[in-house]
DNA sequence: ATGCCCTATGATATAGGA
């Protein structure tokens, strides 16, 4: 079974591109984010016709996400229970579905924008709401949250953690939140190493694909029965080049 | 090779991204 979660960075802008690699990867599952349009405006067509279902949450201009699987999705959460709002707004963030007795979370994470910004606090308390909802649902079957969490794990993930001082994605605070995740069972799947760049992020200005200036910030977190599976996890650096691409790289993970 | 920011929106600027 393969798994996979990327970051589409606008799935209206990235349809073809999503699509033809659906047609080479053909993963079971695939968590996306940032899918920049509504519930009703997915673009379902193309990946239908490639034999995926679509469960689609998204509001329009920002945030979104989706879960496409070939085999029938059951149990589809929308939002996190208790999802905290930002600015009155319970943001589309999360979405949840079991597929072949697997439970799979896509998730958004909010950015935070600085550290003194009122994004940063609902930032950490989204994370608290996620690991409420790991602890609730108490998931005996393999069980990930996969998605763009906006947090790189340690400073290897970085491209260069001098850069990163006093911003947000790699503080004590949020790293934390990672680990915490492990008191209610979920700790990571990291993908094999890439030559020593195991970044899923490159921003699109100053060349930074082509510089090596990175980060991995789209993460596998995963239960007990979910590692017990896993034969492989990667990352698909190549589909970060040419032009048309997602800022964001797709995390593969295969199951036994 | 990997190639000099991208996306959606009451759009001709702006906010958000991380």
């Amino acid at each position: 079974m393969r798994i996979v979660t990327w970051n589409v960075n606008s799935i209206g802008a990235r349809i073809d591109r999503v699509a033809a690699w659906l047609e080479v990867q053909r993963p079971d599952v695939i968590a996306l984010q940032e899918l920049k349009c509504t519930t009703q405006a997915f673009p379902s067509a193309p990946v239908e016709a490639l034999g995926y279902r679509v469960e689609a949450l998204g509001d329009g201009r920002w945030n979104g996400v989706a879960l496409l699987s070939k085999s029938p999705m059951t149990e589809v959460v929308r939002h996190l229970p208790q999802q905290p709002p930002y600015e009155g707004n319970v943001e589309p963030r999360a979405i949840g579905a079991t597929i072949d007795g697997v439970r799979v979370w896509s998730v958004y994470v909010p950015n935070g924008r600085e550290l003194e910004h009122e994004h940063f606090a609902y930032k950490l308390q989204w994370l608290g709401c996620l690991k409420q909802t790991v602890a609730a649902e108490a998931a005996t079957i393999p069980y990930a949250v996969i998605g763009d969490f906006n947090i790189a794990p340690t400073d290897d993930d970085v491209w260069d953690p001098a850069v990163f001082a006093g911003s947000t994605h790699v503080t004590p605070e949020e790293r934390a939140t990672l680990t915490a995740l492990a008191e209610v069972g979920l700790r990571e799947v990291v993908p094999r190493s890439l030559k020593g760049q195991p970044y899923t992020y490159w921003d699109y200005r100053q060349l930074a694909f082509q510089k090596g200036m990175g980060m991995r910030i789209d993460l596998i977190m995963a239960n007990r029965a979910f590692h017990e599976r896993v034969t492989d996890a990667w990352i698909d650096r190549e589909e970060r080049k040419g032009k048309g691409a997602s800022d964001h790289a797709p995390v593969v993970v295969e199951l036994s």
